[in-house]
DNA sequence: ATCATGACCTGTTAGC
DNA sequence: TGCTAACAGGTCATGA
């Protein structure tokens, strides 16, 4: 489900009720998602602080004291929901209290979307507790996922970059590593589809199904088009290359502005829906016309890798 | 090496 | 109304 935009509305969200705070429990309901959970899952992390909550691709990465990393990916259908503690803190008198943390003001408004953040019950399949810095109880966080697709797993200290996950991936879109010579580079000679190509994430990290074709829209290149289209006979970057680069920002900057894309159940960590998905050009339009003023042309769907492709025939080449 | 395909799961929806 | 088939934001393993 949820691709970079998505992953990085997640991210902020969680990030008050973890980063500093200490796991004072983990309830794994079952032995697996995706993947087994990790050898001594909760003993590994129980007790400790969170250092750091961040985002490489579409995984999330929590630093654990001590060094190992926890490295979290939502799958098609993974949602966290943040709640607070159900055990009310004691003592906490007047004078105490006063001054919200900005984890608490989160889990108060929270409160309010509990009900209907939450997934089915029966897919809550891991359950963080935390307690703040006087040991007290704070948070319950929640990971929700039907289909499973979703998976934990940790890397050692000082592994994270060589952990097989991770140490393969391409350039954060949104970094300085992604730009047209690059993109030449890695696509020069290739005959695989320019489709395939964006959702291989050892070329560019971080994009999926949506993205991919909302960026190709945005370059007006066609999904269909071989990959070497991106560099000329010698390996140089094309206009096309050097199109493509921008419209991967641009989609993705003004998706995360939005908050992510919200299609049958992605939410936020603080249960907001996001509201790209009124923003699609291309995705989910099958048979409407195109958007470009002036183009008449319809949006068409295909199949490519199993998967379905939204285009437009006219301006995408 | 590169590419295409099937597999993993459950839930929702379109169509008969 | 009820059944079935197709489809869904991702990635990995396998085979050619």
């Amino acid at each position: 489900m949820p691709e970079l935009p998505e992953v990085e509305t997640v991210r902020p969200g969680l990030e008050p009720v973890l980063v500093g705070k200490r796991i004072a429990r983990i309830e794994a309901r079952r032995p697996d998602l995706r993947f087994p959970l990790p050898e001594r899952f909760a003993a590994r992390i129980e007790g400790r602080r969170i250092e750091h909550l961040g985002r490489r691709s579409k995984y999330l990465v929590a630093a654990i004291e001590g060094g190992e990393s926890l490295i979290l990916h939502l799958g098609m259908t993974g949602r966290f929901t943040i709640s607070p503690s159900p055990h009310p803190s004691r003592g906490e008198g007047p004078g105490e209290g006063q001054r919200q943390s900005r984890a608490d003001e989160v889990a108060r408004r929270l409160g309010e979307f509990v009900h209907d953040t939450g997934g089915d019950p029966r897919h809550d399949h891991v359950v963080f507790e935390t307690v703040d810095a006087k040991g007290r109880p704070a948070h319950r966080i929640t990971y929700n996922d039907p289909r499973r697709f979703g998976f934990m797993v940790m890397a050692e200290a000082g592994a994270l970059d060589a952990h097989a996950l991770i140490r393969d991936l391409g350039p954060e879109p949104l970094g300085n590593g992604l730009d047209a010579t690059y993109l030449a580079a890695r696509a020069s000679g290739r005959k695989a589809d320019l489709k395939a190509f964006l959702m291989d994430q050892r070329n560019v990290a971080g994009l999926g199904n949506i993205y991919v074709a909302e960026a190709l829209f945005r370059a007006g290149l066609s999904p269909n088009r071989a990959s070497g289209c991106l560099a000329d006979a010698k390996g140089r970057p094309t206009t096309r290359a050097e199109r493509l680069v921008p419209a991967i920002r641009d989609v993705l900057e003004a998706a995360i502005t939005a908050g992510g894309s919200t299609l049958r159940d992605y939410r936020a960590a603080d249960g907001a829906p996001g509201y790209f998905q009124h923003s699609f050009s291309v995705y989910d339009r099958e048979g409407e016309p195109c958007v470009r003023p002036g183009c008449g042309g319809r949006v068409r769907r295909i199949v490519q890798g199993g998967r379905s492709t939204f285009y437009c025939p006219r301006c995408q080449r």
